[in-house]
DNA sequence: TGATATAATTAACAGCGTTAACCACATTAG
DNA sequence: CTAATGTGGTTAACGCTGTTAATTATATCA
C-alpha cells in the first residue's frame, strides 16, 4: 500500500527539479531572465504547474534562496570541523568564506538579500526561525561570541558585534558585485582590510 | 528670437517634471509599482512621450538615482561647512548621515544601491565622474582622508579605508531596509556601535 | 499661406505573473 | 467490473509590463 508514499515522492521530486531548474536558470541568465514561463518551458510543464507546487513566483524565490543559503551553511559547517580551533582565525576564515561564496555566485547573491522578497508575502519570512538564512547568522553569532568569550561582554554587545559584522562583509560583497565599475582597492587586499578592521572591534577592552 | 530658447527650457523643464513624478512615485510606492504606464498617467503624457526625453527605463531610473544622491551630497556639504572642524567628528556626523538619510528614504535607497541598473545599459554609469554618486562617496573619502592626515598612511591604506567604511555603512543600511524582521539591536546604539568599530580602523598604527 | 520640423499620440508586439475552467488519468468505493 | 472521486496537468485568458513603428497634430519658418 506504499501508493500514496510513492506519489508523495513523485511529488516531492519534481518539487526538487524545479528549484533546480530555476537555480541553474538564475546561475546562467540572472534574476530578470528567470521568469515563471521560462522556467516551465525548461522543465517542460505547462506554467500553471508550477504553481500547484509553489504559492507564487515569491515562494518560489524563497525556496531557491533558502538553497542558496545551504551552500554558505555547508561551508560553514567544514569549518567548524577544522583542527585549527582558535576562534579568531575560524572567524576569519569564515568571513572570508562569505565574501568569496557570495563573489562566487553574484546572480544569486544579489537574489538572496538584494531583492526584497519579504515584501510581497505578508509573513516575513526571510532570517527566520528554521531557515537556512538564520542559520548561515546563527554560525557567525557563535563564532564571534566564541572569540569573545573572555571579555566579559554583554549578550547585547555580542549582538551588535555580530550584526556590524555581518552588514560590513554583506555590503562589501554587494558593493563588490553591483559596482563593478567602481576603482576598487585590489581585491584581496581590500578583503583583508575589511576583516582585519571588523576584528578589532572583538579585541578586549582597555 | 529667444524661441529655440523658450522651447528648450520647455523641453528640460518637462524632463524635470518626469522625473520629479518618478520620484514622487518611488517615495509612494517604492519601485514595483513605478512603470512607464503609470508615470505616463501620472504626468498626463502618453507612455511614448517619456522615450522622447530618456532611452529607456534604466536611463530615466539612473536620473533618479542622480537627484537621490543630491539629497546625500547637499546634507554633506553642509557638515563640511560645521564650525567644529574636528576630522573624526565631522566623519562621525557624516557616517550617521548616510545611514539615516538611507533609512529615511529607504524606498529609494534600495533603487540606489540595491537594484543593478548597471547591468542593462552597456556603459557603466554609476560612481562615474561627475556623477552625483561620486560626488557622494568623494565627500566620504575626503572626510576620511583628513582623518588620518597624520598617520602617515599611503593612498592605497586611505581607498581600502573609505572602500571598507564605505561597504559597512552601505551594508547595514541595507539589511536594516531590507530585513525588517531581524532581531536587530537598538537601531540607535546598532549605528553607534558600527561607526566606533569603524573609527578604530583610522587610528594611528602602534 | 504653404512647407517644414518637432512634439505627442495611437496601436501594436512580445513578454510577464497569475487564475478560472477544463481534461485525462489513476485510485477508490459500490 | 463499473461508476464515482480525486489528483496532476493543460488551455486559454486577463491585465499588466517595456518598448517601438507609424502616424497625427502643432508650432515655427520661408
Amino acid at each position: 500500500m506504499g501508493i500514496k508514499e510513492r506519489k508523495e515522492r513523485q511529488k516531492e521530486q519534481l518539487r526538487k527539479e524545479i528549484i533546480q531548474a530555476a537555480i541553474s536558470m538564475l546561475l546562467k541568465d540572472g534574476y530578470e531572465k528567470l521568469s515563471m514561463r521560462r522556467l516551465a518551458e525548461r522543465i517542460e510543464y505547462s506554467p500553471t504547474t508550477i504553481y500547484h507546487y509553489f504559492r507564487d513566483k515569491a515562494d518560489l524565490v524563497f525556496n531557491v534562496i533558502e538553497f542558496a543559503f545551504s551552500i554558505f551553511v555547508e561551508r560553514f559547517a567544514k569549518i567548524n570541523l577544522l583542527e585549527d580551533k582558535d576562534p579568531r582565525e575560524m572567524l576569519r576564515i569564515g568571513l572570508r568564506t562569505y565574501i568569496e561564496t557570495a563573489l562566487e555566485y553574484p546572480k544569486v547573491y544579489k537574489v538572496m538579500l538584494l531583492i526584497d522578497y519579504n515584501m510581497k508575502t505578508e509573513v516575513c519570512q526571510g532570517l527566520q526561525k528554521g531557515t537556512m538564512s538564520e542559520k548561515a547568522f546563527a554560525f557567525l553569532h557563535n563564532s564571534i561570541r566564541e572569540c569573545v568569550k573572555e571579555n566579559d561582554f554583554s549578550e547585547e554587545e555580542i549582538a551588535m558585534n555580530s550584526q556590524t559584522i555581518w552588514a560590513a562583509i554583506h555590503g562589501l560583497s554587494s558593493l563588490l558585485i553591483t559596482q563593478p565599475c567602481f576603482p576598487w582597492a585590489p581585491k584581496d587586499k581590500l578583503i583583508d582590510h575589511t576583516i582585519d578592521t571588523l576584528m578589532k572591534a572583538l579585541e578586549k577592552r582597555r
